[in-house]
RNA sequence: GGAGGGAUGGCUGAGCGGUUGAAAGCACCGGUCUUGAAAACCGGCGUAUCGAGAGGUACCCAGGGUUCGAAUCCCUGUCCCUCCGCCA
């Protein structure tokens, strides 16, 4: 969520950065609520008073007036009276309120300046390269086909058990998606400073809010139907960021660090037909993903950091990527800015998407009440949050078997990985 | 699943239906004292929102209700604790 006195101070300068996400604010509506909104806090908050004042002066007048033996009902009866009026007045408030909290609740984030404008993915912007990709003197193999020889990959089987967007591993390939969590767990908590914290799989509706999740994308999510109420995760981004919401953090405990593994649930709602051979897109995957809250004149260096981070875990691998910083058009609900890392997928000839860094400012704090007491100002003041993957497991073991595919369709093991195989060099 | 108890400010913890936005302690901030620190003493110290300010309003888990008036009474929900049962 934006900040709403920013929003009532600045329409027009809020409008303007919305632009480059695509992004229509209805000043006029915006402007005519609000006026409305204060006309009816004002007449509310001078009714409560006079309520109040009232109510508070009865305990004596009522003695009084019983001592001397008059009626005590007149006197209920004009207090009655101020309270029908104030409800009509909180109530008319109330609802104005609640359409003002709706529509602000429905406007993005507004973008870093720094932020490339562009409609789409077509117009994101590269930032640097990492590793050569390989030449391969026989034709390669995509992974469905090098998993399927193997067989330790296993679409068929997962889609009889399910339906489509799963996959059944097994074996050495199974063991090989394990080793990849292991190594990337232990990167990160071991090198990069970060806590592991193990959190739910399913969450509130709170937590989706605070997250920007909801309440406009929950066609993305899968809802469990008991009277709970709970979703599936579609990230640990979700119940990971909201370990904080409604707290109030020291300044000393900053900045805070978890990494999660997890796995995500998403039910691609609108994506028929894109990606639907192999692991690239499912309904299920794993993923470690990198949390970080931060006081806000750190943000912008975090990202940096968080992002290498990610890095790092391809570098070790010895997978060749790309990072790239997505334009407006293409930027997430909640995101001020996103940098996308792509790995090289030979068997498709370029690059894909394996982690994507964003720095979200004080727009996710805004939602959660996430704040921290500045020593400064003695105040609770709202946190930035960052997150990013560190990586997409699937799409990584994808990535390794296509790149470390070998010519008689074996899969060699990077180096890293090898003591999480029990030093197995290679797979088939 | 059964039976009880509970939810109050950063934390602990008092609160009779009206004068309680809320005692007290801890923590924290400022000051006195001290070479410095500690101790002691004095003062300050919830959050949000409206307002230039004075000040107003809302909030004592959440949502309803009773009442002229609710942190306090009633109902529903959520969560926590204790005991019994069941169980990975």
């Amino acid at each position: 969520m934006l900040d709403p006195k920013l929003v009532r101070s600045e329409p027009q300068t809020i409008a303007a950065a919305l632009v480059i996400k695509g992004f229509t604010l209805d000043v006029e509506k915006l402007n005519q609520l609000e006026v409305l909104r204060r006309d009816l806090q004002e007449k509310a908050q001078s009714l409560q008073a006079e309520r109040n004042a009232y109510a508070k002066s009865m305990g004596k007048a009522m003695g009084e007036a019983k001592a001397r033996g008059e009626d005590i009902e007149p006197l209920k009866a004009k207090g009655e009276a101020l309270k029908l009026a104030c409800g009509e007045a909180e109530d008319a408030l109330n609802d104005v309120q609640r359409q003002l909290d709706e529509y602000l609740s429905g406007v993005p984030n507004t973008p870093d300046p720094e932020v490339p404008a562009g409609a789409s993915e077509d117009d994101n912007v590269e930032i640097r390269r990492w590793g050569e990709p390989r030449v391969f003197d026989f034709e390669v193999k995509d992974h469905v086909d090098l998993g399927a020889q193997l067989g330790l990959l296993d679409f068929e089987t997962a889609t009889k058990i399910t339906g489509s967007r799963f996959a059944v591993m097994r074996g050495e390939i199974a063991r090989l998606h394990r080793a990849l969590i292991q190594f990337m767990l232990n990167t990160h908590s071991q090198e990069h400073g970060y806590q592991e914290i193990n959190v739910p799989y399913m969450v509130n509706s709170d937590s989706l809010f605070g997250t920007g999740q909801l309440p406009k994308f929950e066609e993305d999510l899968f809802k469990l139907s008991d009277e709970r109420n709970f979703y599936l995760i579609p990230t640990a981004e979700v119940p990971v960021t909201n370990v904080y919401r409604d707290e109030i953090l020291d300044a000393n405990q900053l900045p805070v660090k978890f990494v999660c593994h997890t796995p995500c649930f998403r039910s691609e709602a609108g994506s028929y037909g894109k990606d639907t051979r192999g692991m690239i897109r499912q309904h299920q995957f794993e993923k470690v993903e990198l949390v970080q809250f931060v006081k806000p004149e750190d943000a912008t260096e975090t990202l940096e950091q968080l992002t290498g981070h990610a890095e790092t875990i391809l570098q070790k691998l010895g997978l060749p990527y790309r990072t790239i910083i997505l334009c407006g058009g293409d930027l997430g609900f909640s995101a001020a800015r996103t940098y996308d890392i792509e790995v090289w997928l030979p068997s498709q000839q370029r690059y894909r998407e394996i982690s994507s860094c964003s720095n979200f400012r004080d727009f996710q704090a805004r939602r959660l009440k996430a704040r921290w007491r500045n020593p400064e100002t003695g105040k609770p003041e709202l946190l930035n949050t960052l997150n990013g993957s560190g990586l997409a497991v699937g799409r990584t073991l994808l990535a390794v078997m296509e790149n470390y595919q070998q010519a008689d369709g074996s899969i060699v093991i990077p180096d890293v990985l090898q003591p999480y195989m029990g030093g197995q060099r290679s797979i088939g």
